[in-house]
Formats: structure tokens, C-alpha cells, sequence
DNA sequence: TATTGCCTTGAAAACATTTTCACTTATGAT
DNA sequence: ATCATAAGTGAAAATGTTTTCAAGGCAATA
């Protein structure tokens, strides 16, 4: 009982394999009572368009490729989720192409994306670079194949349409509110590797600092804990710290979780600040005050970008900041 | 400069089609030096074979769907980094599905999937109830779809191959655990919904409680951060409790937070354990003891059987338990 | 009555590959 | 020298759709 083609439907129906196709991608183009016995006959059979055939046909695949850097991340993960039920809105199925092991170039995956033939392709990695902006630019241009960033964009440069937050106010925002608790040592805590969202909430925390005449003071972490552990905790010797917003929560619980072994008190002697709002946020103790990042419909409003694109439809505009919120639990005053 | 196809090919190499098929697909069957200049010229018109006339006329995709619950689980999500690596090295492509979103049916999207004419099914859904799975049986009989299932089983029957670890050994051994701290009051805290490996955790707990000749206390909580709250300050009130296992260090965190802020001492009065071992056990304060579950490894041991079915290679043992182990941290003596 | 145009349908081309079959040429054994 | 076998290649069929084009039927218009 192994795949029913569109001939075993036609042949039952008694019509041909034009009407066939018809009665499903062109409804009103077929006499109701003939689609009516097409439709019972592809109902009885269970017969589904053999998707390569399709594909090879039209010249569609109603497939996007979904390009991400490391699925382990709250962050990304979240996205997919908003991602998936968009796409299946539009009936779109996902490609997942995710970057992470190295011994793959970056160039040979978006080879093997437009070998794929999808109509569209959603980027989720924010450590951008501008030789890999320029090369999605061509994909772009000489496959026409639509392209949007999620949660990260390129600075300066607007031809290929993105969604995400305005990282930079939230910087600056979330540091404000430590500044107008009367905190003077406020530190960032950022990432050694460059993530181009994090460089925008940094700018944004170099913005209120400077604005106050504080000392701006930026460290970088790699994410492992152990390392940041140890970072820290050279902190509590050398340096005085009332004031920390991390790039990230688990950097920012990692932190608190120092500042305990040092009898600091949050938040009377030191605020903390995340970014994103992860559940583990609300985990944490105290509660994690953080800026709050819309994961979900970041990839939802990004996959639904996308298929205006992939439709030719006009779209408003083509970067698309979400609004962020700050939330305040217990880490500040 | 739109898409070379395999005439162009063929015409500036000199040769026909089924040639420069067979120098791709076939380089033995061609001699050396056409080989050569066939390949030389791949390289400068940059083709790439169309995955669509491909996939029609060999009857294969090289790419394999994973049907997944819900991203934002972070074993999921961490799942999914095993199986794209291991998926690159042996050249399949990832078809995701989310299920989640109620309004299609699981069996409308298997449809879906064999429509798009998949090589292999790597099935995560941990929530499988008997229908589903009779249903993903005949998928694999009658389609003749290798199907695998990863981190989940359906009890008594190994006609799907699996690959997961003894969750019910697991859930024993960190029972005796807390048992052989003399412990006499120990929980499990298991989840309302009803997953294979919880209920396997919980049994596994059983089996060391009744040995033991203690009274056992299963709880079940939703997911829901502030339900969890309430849930055990209840237990609080009205129970003595010295010992918490959960079935997921999420839960087992809350568990904590709720634990401090009744002035109960861990691990001195109540030792806490979860299960998972996600980076969130060791961002807890303090550390959360738990059962390692090599969740890469999980992903990827699924996706290797998976691509061993699907070549029609002879597998050793067709349901694969992985080694867990047992981290003692913080939270129990 | 003849003409126009729409509605419905079918035949066949197009899509870009893989694979089978047959043919030619070279190689080795007798 | 002859035959059998192997290696290398091309022509053409096959894969399962969509889409274009043409045609038949029928109603409306002149």
C-alpha cells in the first residue's frame, strides 16, 4: 500500500492528472461536482503530493531554512518555538541548519541551502560578520532568495530586513535605574566573544554611564562557569563593585552566586541586573531583575517577515524593533 | 548567474549527463582524467546538484525529520545539537517538527512528513500514548520509514528502536541515595502531564522506598513556577519532609527557593536532588546534586542508529540504554 | 444563424536529476 | 589471431508533479 501518485487519483476519478493538480492548488478553477470526486477519491487513497515532484515543478518548496548558531541556548530555543508556529501557519515545513561544529564553513552551508532550493532563509546567528553579511547579501541578490535576521542585524546597513529589540536602550535604560538607585560602581558584564547584540547593550550602558560622569567598566567573560567563578571573585579583592548588569541571566546568577560566597548583600550593597528573563531568572535567589527580551515572538514576528517576503508583499519596514520591558524583582531596590 | 544545472555541466565538460552524474555520485565508475575535468568544472560554474530532481529520481532526500515536542525544553534543545552534528558528518538534512501547537493533529503532520518524502523519523516526544505509537508503527511498515526513538520508549515493545538510559535504575540508585543518608521522609516530585521517563523515574523510586520499607509520597506539580510556590509551601505546613528528589532540576530548584524561605537548612535538613544535570544545577545555590543525563550524547547516539537503519546495516541491539551517573554536589551530605 | 467568449477539461511539455541498457574500445587469456 | 571480459561512456527512460496550450461545449450577443 505504498504511495498513492497523482495517477492512481486520476485514474480513479476518472479525469486527468491536469484536474487532478487543479482540484488542489486551484480550487475554483475546477466544476465543484468534479473536485468534489477528486477530493473524496485523494481523501480514500490518502494521497499526498509527492513533495520532490512538487518542489521540481513549481519551482517552490514552501521550505524555509532556519540558520542557527547553538541550539543550547534558552534563547534560540525559545525562538524555534515561535518560529514553528508561524511557519505552520503558512504551511511552511523547517530546514535546520545549525552552525556550531566547525569543520563546516559557513559558505558551504548556505551552498548547501540554496542546493535545497528553499524559498526563504530566517539567520539567527548574532556573531555576524561583515564577510558573512556580504555573502548573505548575494544570496540574496543573485538567487532572490528572501532573507531576514532575527535577533540581530547588521549595523549600518539596512538592505537585508531584521527583527529584534532595541538592545541599546535596553542598555541604557536598565543601567539608568542602577544609576538612580545611587549606585556609582556599576560594572558590565559582557562577552569575550563578540555577539553583535551584546555590543549594542553595552553601548547603551557606556551611553548612561558617560551621561553621569561614572567610570564605565566592562569585563569580559567566556560563558564557562568555573572561569567566571574565578573572575569574579578577583572582583571582590581588588575592586569595588555596587552595581552589575550581565549580558546575559546566567551570567548575572553566576555572579550573585559569588557575591554570596563574598557576604555581600543583594541588593542593599550590589544590584544586579540580567538580560533576557529566562525562567532561570525567576529561579534565581532573589529573583533575577532583568530586562525583558520577547524570545518568542522575536522568531514568530521574524518567520512572519519572511513570508511577506517569500510573498512579494509589500512589508512596512524593513528592520522591526520589538518592545522590550524591564522587570524588577528582587535584585535592586 | 542564476543555478547551473547539469546540462551546463555536461556541455562545457564534454560529456553527457549520466557521466557527470557519475563523477558526483559514482567517481569510481569514471575514468580518472574525465573525473577531473568534470569536477573542475563543477568547481567554476559553482553548480550544486537540485535537491528536488534529486530526491525524485533516486527515491532518497538525505534528510531525516525530528519530531520534537517543544523547544524549550533545554534537554530537547540540547538533544538537537547531537543530532545536527552527527547529522552533518553523515550528509542528512534536518526536517524540524514542533508539535506543540494543538491545532494539528500528530497524525496530520506525520502525514506531512511522509509526503516530504523523509529518509528516517527521529521521533523526541516523550508524551507518546499507545495510539501514537501504533500510528508510527505502521509508518514504519508500510512506508518503509526507519523510525527511532530517543529519549522516550513505549513500554514492552522494541519493534521501534530506541536509545535512552535507564531511567528506572536512575531514579533507584538516587533514592538509595538520600536513603543511605538516613533520610526517612523522602519525595518525588513528578510532573501532572504523564512522560515515559517520568514515570520510569517514579518507579525506579518506588521500587527503593518499598525495599526499604518506607512510606512513599509522590507529588505531582505542573511546570508552573508559582503553582510549584504554593504546592510546597503546603508541604510545609503540614508535612515533615527531608529528602526531595524531582524529576527535573528545574523543579528541584524551586523546590529549594521555597525550602530557604522556610528556614529549612539544605542539605543538613532536607537533601535535594534533580535529574538532568543542565547547567542551571550548577548555577544553584547551593549546587544541586543530581543525575547526569548525557543529553548530547543521546541526541546523537538516536541519530548514528538512525542513519545505521537507514542504510540497511545490521544493528547490534535495537533498544540502547546509555550510562548515566550519579553528581553529588551541595545538596545532599 | 453566426460569432464571441467563458468554463471546463485533457494532452503534452517542462522541471533536473538518476539509472538502466546498450554500445564501443581496450585488456587479457587461450 | 580469437574470444571473453571489463572499463568507460552516452541515449533514453523514469521519477511525480505543475503549467501551458488547445479544444470542446455552451451560453450570450449581434
Amino acid at each position: 500500500m505504498s504511495k498513492a501518485t497523482i495517477y492512481d487519483v486520476a485514474g480513479a476519478a476518472r479525469v486527468s492528472l491536469a484536474t487532478v493538480s487543479r482540484a488542489i492548488n486551484n480550487p475554483e478553477k475546477v466544476k465543484p461536482e468534479t473536485r468534489e470526486r477528486v477530493l473524496r477519491v485523494i481523501e480514500e487513497l490518502g494521497y499526498k503530493p509527492n513533495a520532490f515532484a512538487k518542489g521540481l515543478a513549481s519551482r517552490k518548496s514552501t521550505t524555509v531554512a532556519v540558520v542557527v548558531p547553538d541550539m543550547g541556548r534558552a534563547s534560540i530555543a525559545e525562538m524555534m518555538n515561535g518560529i514553528a508556529d508561524i511557519a505552520r501557519v503558512y504551511k511552511y515545513s523547517i530546514l535546520l541548519y545549525i552552525l556550531e561544529s566547525e569543520d563546516a564553513s559557513e559558505e558551504d552551508i548556505l551552498r548547501e541551502i540554496i542546493a535545497a532550493q528553499v524559498d526563504g532563509i530566517l539567520y539567527l546567528n548574532d556573531e555576524i560578520s561583515p564577510t558573512q553579511y556580504e555573502f548573505l547579501k548575494t544570496v540574496k541578490n543573485t538567487y532572490q532568495i528572501p532573507v531576514v535576521l532575527t535577533n540581530t542585524f547588521f549595523p549600518g546597513d539596512d538592505e537585508i530586513p531584521s527583527v529584534s529589540i532595541d538592545y541599546e536602550r535596553a542598555g541604557y535604560e536598565i543601567t539608568r535605574k542602577l544609576i538612580e538607585e545611587g549606585r556609582k560602581n556599576i560594572y558590565m558584564v559582557s562577552t569575550v566573544r563578540k555577539y553583535m547584540v551584546n555590543d549594542l547593550k553595552e553601548s547603551g550602558y557606556l551611553r548612561a554611564i558617560n551621561e553621569s560622569s561614572l567610570e564605565p567598566r566592562v569585563m569580559r567573560t567566556s560563558g564557562r562557569i568555573s572561569i567566571n567563578t574565578e573572575h569574579f571573585n578577583e572582583y571582590f579583592k581588588e575592586n569595588k563593585v555596587d552595581g552589575v548588569i550581565a549580558v546575559r541571566d546566567s551570567i548575572a546568577i553566576s555572579f550573585m552566586n559569588v557575591a554570596f560566597e563574598n557576604d555581600a548583600r543583594i541588593p542593599e550593597d550590589i544590584g544586579v541586573c540580567g538580560f533576557q528573563n529566562t525562567k532561570y531568572a525567576r529561579l534565581a535567589r532573589p529573583q533575577l531583575s532583568c530586562v525583558d527580551v520577547p524570545i518568542y515572538d522575536l522568531g514568530a514576528v521574524g518567520m512572519r517577515l519572511l513570508t511577506k517576503l517569500m510573498n512579494k508583499e509589500a512589508v512596512a519596514e524593513r528592520v522591526v524593533k520589538l518592545p522590550h520591558s524591564i522587570v524588577l524583582r528582587k535584585t535592586t531596590l
